[in-house]
DNA sequence: AAAGATACATAGAATATCTATGTATTACAA
DNA sequence: TTGTAATACATAGATATTCTATGTATCTTT
């Protein structure tokens, strides 16, 4: 599994907690692997997480007290469902909204033009 | 001098070269503390890029070839122009595609909602 | 005379993601 | 039935970028 063929690693950084927290407010409860997927069709196969960034991400979640986890047996397989917490619906839109104005502010700068026309 | 009061420091990432490549478009050349200057008016004090995090990133794309600098004496203080370079115009343009490729992607996932309303 | 702005620079820390690897089950096709 | 791909978890260590902190020095303004 590849990360972002079309995208640069870097620009993943500080936004991949927040998809993560974001679809777990639109299906309430995903485990693991089923949230590389949904990213993967979202983003028309152009966000490919690797399970060495999602797995950290969930933990690191996990730790902040933003998610829950419920595990579950699956046949002989193991999954673990995670959903939002409270805090973690707060800290959820928060960070929405910061990527969205960080958004907004960079696409002002990168579509600046000075073209001054002499006629 | 800080950088980002108001968004968190990973969110940069990888975007930080390409603004500068970006301004050098506009400005034809520049010096490292008037981009700092141009990207803190443009993004209305949203984004105070740091000395520490602006000159490696200039030291680099002038290693990456996609920068030239041009020294100059301002009475005793020294100033150091930058300035595109043809490699450096190609990147910037790739670049700049590949942020806004990015954020409409993410913009998608960040937006997406499953409201299934019941009458 | 002092403070703040201008202007460069670098060393080392911090942090998030990636690469690579590991284990194991289930489904499907040859 | 055998092998491959997909499913599903996990972690150690590498990588890369930005930040923090520090340094030097000039110029401007109060």
């Amino acid at each position: 599994m590849y990360l972002c063929p079309m995208y640069s690693k870097e620009l993943l950084k500080g936004t991949l907690s927040t998809i993560i927290l974001k679809l777990l407010e639109n299906n309430e409860k995903m485990y693991g692997y089923q949230i590389t997927q949904e990213v993967k069709e979202l983003s028309d196969e152009k966000i490919l997480i690797k399970e060495g960034s999602l797995y950290p991400a969930l933990h690191k979640l996990k730790d902040d007290g933003l998610i829950e986890v419920e595990t579950v047996n699956i046949g002989k397989r193991i999954r673990r469902y995670y959903f939002l917490t409270k805090k973690g619906t707060k800290v959820k839109d928060e960070k929405i909204s910061e990527i969205k104005s960080f958004m907004n502010t960079l696409n002002k700068i990168l579509s600046f033009h000075i073209k001054i026309q002499l006629t």
